[in-house]
DNA sequence: GTATGTGCAAACCTTTTGCACCAAC
DNA sequence: GTTGGTGCAAAAGGTTTGCACATAC
């Protein structure tokens, strides 16, 4: 891996969380996260900075979660077994995703919900404020590695 | 109210739990079920119990809940501060459920989910084993009382 | 008579919070 | 120096479970 200095290091943390003050555990936790392969738990997250560094409590570890679902830089892409499933994510228009159920991967994928079944519960009378849409399954590599198995 | 017997409720009842044994306490829980508005919490469902009768333990509201979840008679539509929202559901094709944030109301909605885009999916190499899809808005109803207010 | 449901309370688990302390700006 | 982050532990809140007892079939 390239050698980065610690200002680069904060200034990469710091656009995950939307300016908001620095610390060396924030660094590591964003770090962590761009380091997870797709979907994840607090509690993955938190094991993954552990075995990243010396340990970091687990409210630090939520309360960094929380201010970067505010900045909007991880969403909440479903659960798993009562735990929420979170995901870095950098894309800002609107979109969903889909979640492979075996490896965790999440790709974005446009938003199905055409026009035409807004204007369907429109029509009757329905105001639709928001929604959510979490498609599961296998991504490529899981259903290659299934079907050898 | 109609006055009917007790084992025309017990048939009744049975249905919404899928032939599971029947006791006074499940009959009861079934029929506040039928009496809940729209989606619900175990919560208000063990609330509702409590004022049509006698008290039921709130354990033994989540197990007939567990056994209707099971049977598809009750289907999750989402959550509501931290908890479950359920309602009751007698369509058996597949839809998606539109909830009125206002007053909780639940109206069934065919899936948008297109031919088309569960087709890319699956040319991206992705398949696709289960979906979530929840819209909150606002009923024609609190639409109407909204805009009057 | 046996398998299943009930009630109660305790356990569980994830997430949040209070508080004293520390560090970034 | 002030504001905000950290650690720890405790609390919160929804849901589940163990166990003794009751009851539907």
């Amino acid at each position: 891996m390239r050698q980065v200095d610690s200002k680069t290091r904060a200034r990469t943390a710091r656009a995950l969380y939307g300016g908001a003050r620095m610390s060396a555990q924030r660094v590591l936790i964003a770090e962590s996260v761009l380091v997870m392969p797709g979907a994840f738990t607090a509690e993955d997250l938190h094991r993954t900075v552990a075995d990243r560094s010396t340990h970091i409590g687990l409210a630090t570890v939520y309360r960094a979660l929380g201010a970067m679902l505010s900045a909007g830089t991880v969403v909440a892409v479903g659960e798993r077994d009562g735990s929420a499933l979170l995901a870095y994510c950098n894309r800002n228009d609107h979109h969903h995703h889909l979640v492979c159920t075996a490896c965790g991967s999440v790709l974005g994928i446009e938003c199905p919900l055409e026009e035409a079944v807004l204007q369907a519960a429109e029509d009757a009378g329905h105001l639709v404020t928001s929604h959510e849409i979490t498609l599961y399954g296998l991504c490529a590599d899981c259903r290659t590695r299934d079907r050898d198995a």
